[in-house]
DNA sequence: CATATACCCATTGACGCCCATATATTCCCA
DNA sequence: TGGGAATATATGGGCGTCAATGGGTATATG
């Protein structure tokens, strides 16, 4: 499986580590398996996190664009000055920024939730609250929820 | 890693010096490592710096445009004429230039902000309210931010 | 000779690396 | 197939190393 899935609550212990969920670690590519980044999520008070291959890409994708404009800079500023890269050690661990922490509100236990191609943290109420929320608002908008899962490509 | 990222604020010592972080240290081509160039930014009144390497690109960028325009001098000239290059010591630490301590309002403290393939440095207080001006700019022209970090290529 | 800068050494706190344990999971074999 | 051993995962903690910072002294450069 490369994508990540499912969802987590690991604590942060007295050093301010917490482990990455196993399945996550085997999504990282096994060249850059001690290597992630973290970002804040946009839309949420969450944490966003993947592999560093993604940030590669992201870089690529920036640097196609005209280098004297306005858009180049905030770009790269909002993307690369925002987005910190932490090492895992060899028991999957992981420190995750003081800042990182406030804006998720997050303190002594992490919740992951697998969103595919990356994944989130949350503080672990909140976390459950979201996704309780993300699937009223679904059904509530009459989304096809059912169709979205079983349709075939 | 190979890119400038993320965001760091250092202090400026007595004698001038200042600590590249450790991870943009690590970005420099392991032969000229204790040696970066140092140039005005173009649209903010921040200073940009980068491996010597980097230069080729940034001739090629200015390349780019159209040769008889008047953009292209004053590209030209702004940047080429304008950079210095910096000797960084053992401890990591360099000397900024007092013209451009000034250009930027630097003073006791220096935020380096990772753009990539280059990084940014600014009085504190200005390069933060930067950051996020940047940010507001992009997400009220429903630039696609989000996209930018998560589509797949 | 005077000022600036490179080199050397020191300190402090943070972080990485290593080892340890408990629980959970998988595997293998009788 | 049941049960025990081997393995993996989440978690705890010791300790050495490194990063950021301070400062003394040699050296260079005009």
């Amino acid at each position: 499986m490369d994508l990540f899935v499912s969802k987590y609550i690991n604590k942060i212990d007295k050093k301010g580590r917490v482990s990455l969920p196993s399945s996550f670690r085997n999504v990282l590519p096994k060249a850059n398996r001690n290597e992630i980044i973290l970002y804040k999520s946009i839309k949420t008070p969450s944490i966003e996190g993947c592999g560093v291959g993604r940030l590669k890409e992201i870089a690529k994708r920036i640097n196609n664009l005209d280098f004297f404009s306005e858009d180049y800079d905030d770009f790269s500023t909002s993307i690369f000055s925002e987005i910190v890269t932490t090492n895992v050690d060899k028991e999957g661990r992981f420190l995750i920024p003081e800042e990182l922490k406030l804006y998720a509100g997050i303190k002594t236990e992490v919740a992951f939730f697998g969103q595919g191609h990356f994944f989130q943290m949350w503080e672990p109420k909140q976390g459950l609250k979201n996704t309780e929320d993300a699937r009223r608002r679904l059904l509530k908008e009459k989304k096809s929820l059912r169709m979205m899962l079983t349709q075939q490509k």
